[in-house]
DNA sequence: GTGGTCTAGACCACC
DNA sequence: GTGGTCTAGACCACG
């Protein structure tokens, strides 16, 4: 099994913190089925190129937080979830993240209507690179 | 000079993180003029029952990035900083943020309708604290 | 990996600006290759005899400036800074202080015939250790 | 008696070394002349828009190398220096800023041919605004 | 009084 | 092991 996970060297954010979150997303979003089984960490330590210290750490993370199960001698797969418990914690993942975003408009005494604009802004700009011609898959 | 500052002791963020990020905030978004003398690092540690390095650090970072100066036996002051250079500040400080939600909403496939949606949602909790009557709806 | 780092504890220069202009010039100059893995933060201290706190310093100034990298858990790296850039580093370094010393110059009513007589004496004096048969006059 | 200094407020240098350098240049460059009354302590500080203490320490260290003479309850003049000795502090405020600039260079591997084309380039620069045509203001 | 440097050591997070 | 944060206090330089 091939995941792809974008490591960014120069960035502050932590090796384990990096891969945890893209894992996470594509669990959540649903690009993970449940059942589905994970490279082993030493294979995805290669993959990665990074420690197997640093996968152990991200798979027992994602354990903790219910996505992932671990089988002794098996591997390590995407849980079975509720889809309604998924759908909560997709939803989260990016209400938190807008969230922090409309207090640091706050924090800087953004109006509702500026806000508004710079985020009309940002979405044309990020989703025009994929929605047109709609043919990402 | 009193300047309120809100440490989460619990928080992971470092101390002097926190401390520079709303310090950072005020300056940018206006509440602290240009010219205006802060605290001394060491007054300024008192109130905030940090170290005096704690301050300094803060202090030196922010002068770093253009928004203090600080004169040796005389004490730091907020500097003078060209109108449109302070919008571009206050303005990526907020589009940063914008971003990454933005960022995060793509990784979990969210289109852009209920994307939309969700941040009308947390725009009217986070806004109407403040406004009344607005039609954000 | 050992450095060669000269200290001149009597100096008016603070201990963390000599330490930070040789290892500026080392970097700038070639003599430490993009990637190189420096010393530790407590070795390094250790071999210059003074506190980690002070190696800290040098190592994330040198970082803000562009020419050190350091991973968390890892360590510090000479970064990989473009061809061009570390020419232009090179090259301002040099040229920032000829301009003060000309500046100097004709601050004392130097006239140019002057100083160029003196700056072939200081050059003789300075670079005929290494050249030879040079032909400065 | 008006004697033109030029503070720069952003600069790290200490406002006293400022002020010291400045005057020092102007004595050994024959600018001023024996027996010139300088302004009053206060006087100075008022129209260098510092305090008196600075002042007074300005005049002392140039007291101290010989340059300044103060006379209790009459003034603070410019000392006569034998002929010989000022052109050798002459001489020496520019030779230790041209040893300082080929130091620089030498440190980052520059050859005696880059040293003298850049050198050149910056006289070049330097005292063409003063001696071409002469209509700096 | 102010800021600037430096220490010795603690504790935590990352790999 | 590595770097990152923070403390408590010392001593110096500046105005």
């Amino acid at each position: 099994m091939w995941i792809p996970i974008q490591i960014n060297e120069s960035s502050a954010e932590p090796l384990y913190h990096q891969i945890e979150s893209q894992l996470r997303s594509m669990i959540v979003g649903g690009q993970l089925e449940a059942g589905t089984l994970l490279p082993s960490i030493r294979e995805f330590a290669g993959n990665l190129n990074c420690s197997a210290i640093t996968v152990r750490r991200v798979y027992q993370d994602l354990e903790n937080e219910g996505l992932l199960r671990t089988k002794q001698g098996t591997g390590t797969f995407v849980s079975q979830v509720e889809e309604m418990r998924l759908g909560t914690f997709r939803r989260d993942l990016v209400k938190d993240a807008l969230e922090t975003a409309v207090d640091a408009a706050l924090s800087v005494q953004y109006t509702r209507e500026e806000l508004l604009a710079l985020f009309q802004e940002v979405l044309a700009g990020k989703y025009n690179t994929l929605d047109e011609g709609g043919d990402t898959k």
